[in-house]
DNA sequence: AGCACGCCGACT
DNA sequence: GTCGGCGTGCTC
């Protein structure tokens, strides 16, 4: 019997439903070079269509099986996963619903990703008339080859299938290729390639090559030159040494003809270099850092992971405690990674990291260009960075020996995807920390109601931060109640404390900040006579505008439309409406004529207006007002800030999500911690319409400790997380009533798994079906159904199960189903 | 999802 | 007879 080698592969075609490793055959020529990690290009289906896979465990000495089909191309020199990764990508379908394959590309950067191109050609030796004969009485394939020829011998699938129209060019192509006139070719292509330069080094020793050249001084200068030059830095980049001799490329041709310098090409990293940073010393802790500087350092030294929450308030110097720690964690021969909700919003932390640790820290974000990112992975992969810093999908980089993970801010709802695969970040870090014995640090001014809570319960380790290093008091903090001003006949979005606070900073010369509660500040337009909105034709959602092109956008699917001139409805003049920064600014010029407004929003931030040059505006001309979003929220440290303002705290208070009272109180927080960092005390006015709600209140006070304890307690009656868990099963399709339809047989199927051992000790709750937050995109209605119980894995094997039935059902035709745990609308 | 197979009626 | 429509079932 013979002995085959088997590769187990995750591959791309396969959907959730009939996702599973499948078995192919590992040809002779591809046995020594072939390792799990790799991707390779196979068949699939009875089409054999070529699809991309990834090989997750290599098997010798199989027996014949007649059904497996061989690999048939290699993608990669050396993996790109290793083994842990892998099964993080097993443990990732198994917890986000998602294939294998999916969650292992969402571990690699995308200049790593392939495109798959199929080409059909008329096969070597083979002549028309022969071809013509093979094709014989179908139509069909006479007109094929007739295309074929027509554009030179070859074509790639998708120019065949738009010829053909609505007719189907496959009977065609496969009677052609059994009888061996076509032949097809699938090439993969990547859309960033290595970058390498040439570098010159000598051949021979310094001494030798000084002789050979010092004669010719004179004669020579050149020759000269670039000796001298390698003889001091030993080698250099072609390109660096004729800049500084003036030498050309012929010049160092010659030289490496004489035997004198060796060229080679050797690899080079595309990066962004952040200018303006200096060498600095470790930081030097207060007692309070060094006691949980201390604590935590014994536990990522420890044997087992950990997870520990570092609570700190405000300016209590959490980053010294993150610096000392990630040391720490080198000297022992380990890697460190440091996660933050958005890069860009923190560029000190990123200059005092490169500070610190210089080329030793690789930066992974999505605002990198492609080649960037792509490259600061590979420094991570092959050990020349040891520290990560980046945002969500940065926890994937490929550090070896990780022995510390921190995420910063981990409250913050950007470490959750909005794409498939739905991962956490923290959970994640989680799992990765969990397998190589390392510490996992969640940093915050305001922990997640669930971090507390496991905090407090022990099964997370506490550190506590409660000094402001600059021992300066918290900013006085004023509740504006809006409501009265409304009924003393103030209708615009200041309030009189409000105004009269700035009139006072502009007279002190001090600057102020105001905050608008919103993500994102999309603008709208709404008729002024009968008040209609544009709205997008396939989705139900509000169309906004976008200044960059001047058009009405929709977020979700793209449409695009110009502005109309009049109200499509009733013919009446079209006005941006909204409680928007650009109203808060308009508002602000009438109310202190002559005072400069800064605005920061999606709006007016741009690739040349980006937002760190905006702020630097703010701070070095000392602009007396800025206004802005979530923005202008974070990390912002101005000495000359005393005053900020909420302009209306409420905004994200009453929204349907569990997270509405945390997220604001965190907010709030942060907002109101940037006035009166330097000398001066800061003052803060919170306007709400609500100043008697619990989370307002608390926020005022900046007392985390009584919103935490009323926070757990609604959570607790609520059955959120911690206590529970939400499941939630979308459908979506064009048919409303199929949708519909699905969703309640799969709320049936739900109820009767519930009822019966041993799901029925969960005391799960089910709710719906409901039209998702927005119920139509793409011109399809979106439907959920949504399961509060505990997340154990009897559950999600029957969600697993559930959804693969649901897809599977012929009654569901038309209809996709997914699911997603705690979403985050 | 995407493809082939098989069964049906329509057209030449 | 052949072509194209649609329902069904499988994917190493």
């Amino acid at each position: 019997m013979e002995r085959d080698t088997v590769a187990k592969i995750a591959l791309h075609a396969a959907t959730y439903t009939i996702d599973k490793p499948y078995d192919y055959l590992v040809p002779p020529e591809l046995k020594d070079c072939l390792k799990p990690g790799m991707r390779v290009i196979v068949p699939f289906g009875a089409g054999n269509r070529r699809t991309e896979g990834i090989v997750l465990v290599l098997e010798n000495g199989c027996s014949y099986d007649p059904k497996r089909k061989n690999v048939l191309t290699l993608l990669d020199e050396e993996p790109v996963l290793d083994t842990q990764a892998l099964r993080l990508a097993l443990w990732m379908r198994e917890r986000y619903f998602c294939t294998v394959y999916d969650a292992a590309r969402a571990m690699l950067p995308s200049g790593l990703y392939f495109s798959l191109q199929d080409k059909w050609s008329i096969t070597h030796g083979v002549d028309r008339e022969q071809a013509y004969e093979v094709a014989g009485r179908s139509e069909s394939a006479k007109h094929l080859l007739e295309l074929i020829y027509a554009w030179g011998g070859s074509a790639e699938v998708a120019q065949i299938k738009e010829a053909f129209g609505t007719r189907d060019p496959n009977p065609a192509l496969k009677l052609l290729r059994e009888r061996g006139i076509l032949t097809l070719e699938t090439s993969a292509e990547r859309g960033i390639g290595d970058k390498t330069e040439r570098v010159a080094s000598l051949a021979i020793s310094p001494e030798d090559a000084m002789a050979l050249v010092s004669g010719k001084r004179r004669s020579a200068p050149l020759r000269y030159a670039v000796v001298e030059l390698l003889c001091t830095v030993g080698s250099a980049s072609a390109k660096e040494i004729c800049y500084f001799t003036g030498a050309s490329n012929a010049t160092l041709r010659s030289l490496e003809k004489s035997g004198i310098l060796s060229l080679e090409q050797r690899e080079v990293f595309r990066r962004v270099t952040v200018d303006g940073v200096e060498p600095s010393e470790p930081p030097i802790l207060n007692s309070e850092q060094q006691a949980a500087f201390e604590g935590l350092n014994a536990l990522a030294a420890a044997e087992k992971p950990a997870v520990a929450l570092l609570y700190g308030v405000t300016g209590s110097g959490k980053t010294q405690v993150y610096l000392r720690l990630i040391q720490a964690v080198l000297s022992r021969g380990h890697t460190a990674m440091l996660l933050v909700p958005e890069i860009v919003l923190t560029p000190q932390l990123l200059r005092i990291f490169t500070s610190c640790f210089g080329d030793d820290i690789a930066v992974l974000h999505s605002s990198l260009r492609a080649g960037e990112r792509y490259d600061e992975w590979k420094r991570v992969r092959a050990g020349k960075a040891r520290v990560v810093i980046g945002t969500r999908s940065a926890v994937f980089a490929p550090l070896k020996h990780l022995g510390l993970i921190i995420l910063d801010e981990e409250q913050e709802y950007t470490y959750k995807s909005e794409n498939v695969p739905k991962y956490h970040a923290r959970d994640v870090a989680k799992f990765r920390c969990a397998q190589n014995d390392a510490l996992l640090v969640l940093g915050s001014a305001t922990p997640s109601v669930e971090s507390m809570y496991y905090a407090k319960q022990g099964t997370y380790h506490l550190f506590t931060l409660k000094q402001r290093y600059n021992t300066r008091a918290l900013p006085a903090v004023i509740l504006a109640d809006m409501k009265q001003e409304l009924r003393a006949g103030n209708g615009t979005t200041l309030s009189g404390p409000l105004r009269q606070a700035i009139a006072k900073n502009l007279s002190a010369g001090e600057q102020s900040i105001l905050f608008l509660n919103r993500r994102g500040a999309s603008r709208m337009l709404s008729c002024g006579e009968c008040g209609a909105v544009p709205t997008c034709p396939r989705c139900s959602v509000h169309l906004t505008y976008h200044s960059a092109n001047g058009r009405l956008m929709c977020h979700y699917c793209g449409h695009s439309e110009r502005v109309p001139e009049t109200c499509p409805q009733c013919g009446g003049t079209l006005n941006f409406i909204g409680f928007g920064t650009q109203k808060v600014q308009e508002e602000l010029q009438t109310a202190f004529p002559g005072v400069e407004v800064l605005r920061m929003d999606t709006d007016t931030i741009s690739a040349t207006h980006t937002h760190e040059k905006l702020l630097s505006r703010f701070e070095r001309e000392k602009i007396p007002i800025l206004v802005g979003t979530q923005m202008v929220a974070k990390g912002l440290d101005f000495p000359n800030v005393t005053l900020v303002g909420v302009v209306a705290a409420d905004l994200s208070l009453y929204v349907d999500d569990y997270r509405a009272g945390e997220r604001t109180f965190s907010l709030l927080t942060q907002v109101v911690g940037r006035a009166g960092r330097g000398e001066k005390n800061g003052r803060a006015i919170i306007q709400t319409y609500t100043p008697e709600n619990d989370v307002i209140i608390c926020a005022a006070r900046q007392d985390y400790d009584t919103f935490y304890e009323q926070e757990i307690n609604l959570r607790r009656m609520r059955g959120c997380p911690p206590f529970c868990d939400l499941f939630v099963l979308t459908a979506s399709g064009r048919m409303e009533s199929a949708v519909l339809k699905t969703c309640m047989r799969l709320r049936r199927s739900l109820e009767e798994w519930l009822s019966r051992p041993p799901l029925d000790q969960l005391n799960a709750q089910l709710l719906g079906p409901a039209p998702a937050s927005v119920a139509k995109v793409n011109e399809r209605y979106r439907y959920r159904l949504t399961l509060a119980c505990r997340n154990t894995r009897e559950v999600r094997a029957m969600v697993a199960y559930l959804l693969r039935c649901a897809q599977t059902d012929k009654e569901n035709k038309g209809v996709s189903v997914s699911a997603d745990v705690n979403p985050l609308d």
